[in-house]
DNA sequence: AGAATTTTTTAGATTTACCTAAAAAATTTA
DNA sequence: TAAATTTTTTAGGTAAATCTAAAAAATTCT
């Protein structure tokens, strides 16, 4: 059993984790969680302590079995959580992920069990992002970011790679919502922003925006 | 916002008020949540420096109104999310409590509001409790507890005053659930235990059982 | 390579929620 | 009402999670 603290770290440095063998650095856990690099340290030390992580001073941190299994199952219960915040409880899409964050700490193994059955086991969560089953499986999803796409290309919104408030109701107003057919018309030169048809209808975003659009082609 | 911590002490304070003006003793809160004396002096400073109770040295702690509302705030979570996981989720009542002890301090006015909501505004959770509503306002419950019943006096189970899991599922096995109609045969002299008719059985239970059941006559 | 910069760690404090032991106040008993 | 007992508080300390400032290591630049 972890602390709530221990969980979160866990989560950010699986978030972190990009490719399998990585050490994740100590100043870009600091930056996720909003503390301080000293804290990271010594909070490293302690899950190095409790066998959730692979410490190398100087060089970063990776999960072990132990650690990545605790934290994908706090990503399944977030993931679960706002299907049910969404799916039963009509929350938007933007509205879910804080309450969320709370959610994933609750600890019981019955109550996930019958959450997930209550929703029929959903495979994605409000966000595009896949569930992990009980036994902390998924599928990789493969997408290609919104703004790697070239002009003449067409996919569907299948995630956002960035869950705040702001982003997700900036999308929700240009009908950029998962699912949706876009074709890329244009890419600026200048300031890489993208012009796409949505609906039959002109849109322009910003290279930032796009940048978090995941698409599949 | 207070901590989980202060958050326990307040609803301590709130199920250990017997009467409108009664003041709270140290010891008994220390009693209930576990923890020992000095703990509680020290938390009853930070709590009336917050303005959340009213705390008079060698005397008790009294909640304040600001203090009464959070409590009752937390009851009402703790409830509602007893009601959610018995009724959606097929949780048996002697399931719920520790759970919802850590789903209580949740925070999130839109996620209690919509689960009141999905789940038809119960009045009661599976113990019989009064869920109150999101002003702090509910119907006190009128009932007797079945130790004090007399030979000959019949009544409705209503509630119960203990919500361990062992205490429940004893009851669960006797048949003495909530609605069940019961009718008291004797009552011992010699221990106090109580034989009661249930569905025409004859059943017995020991006065400690008896005085945790409320009846409504 | 050597200097400058960035990253990380260590040292030493702070805050919160606990604790034990001893002192002080209140209550009960004789 | 004085003594004994119970209750509560105070004093002083610990562990977890944080912080700032300074030292140390690693990386990048010239
Ligand atoms: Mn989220
Ligand atoms: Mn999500
Ligand atoms: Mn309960
Ligand atoms: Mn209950």
């Amino acid at each position: 059993m972890q602390s709530f603290t221990e969980e979160n770290y866990l989560k950010a440095i699986y978030h972190l984790t990009e490719q399998p063998d990585q050490y994740v650095q100590t100043n870009a856990i600091a930056e996720r969680l909003q503390t301080k690099a000293a804290s990271v340290t010594d909070m490293m030390k302690k899950l190095a302590d409790k066998g959730l992580i692979d410490y190398v001073r100087y060089t970063g941190a990776k999960l072990t079995e132990t650690g990545y299994q605790t934290a994908v199952g706090i990503v399944r219960k977030h993931r679960l959580w706002e299907v049910f915040l969404v799916e039963t409880l009509n929350f938007k899409w933007d509205e879910v992920h804080d309450v969320a964050e709370e959610l994933e700490h609750i600890n019981s193994v019955l109550l996930i069990e019958r959450l997930d059955e209550f929703l029929g086991f959903p495979r994605t969560d409000p966000h595009g992002d896949p569930i992990p089953d009980k036994h902390g499986k998924f599928e990789k999803r493969s997408f290609i970011k919104l703004s790697k796409l070239t002009a003449g290309s067409s996919g569907t919104v299948t995630g956002v790679s960035e869950h705040s408030t702001p982003f997700l109701k900036h999308l929700e107003k240009l009908g950029l919502t998962l699912g949706a057919r876009i074709e890329v018309s244009e890419v600026s030169e200048f300031d890489g922003s993208v012009e796409l048809v949505l609906n039959n209808k002109n849109i322009n975003i910003s290279r930032d925006v796009a940048k978090h659009i995941l698409i599949n082609t």
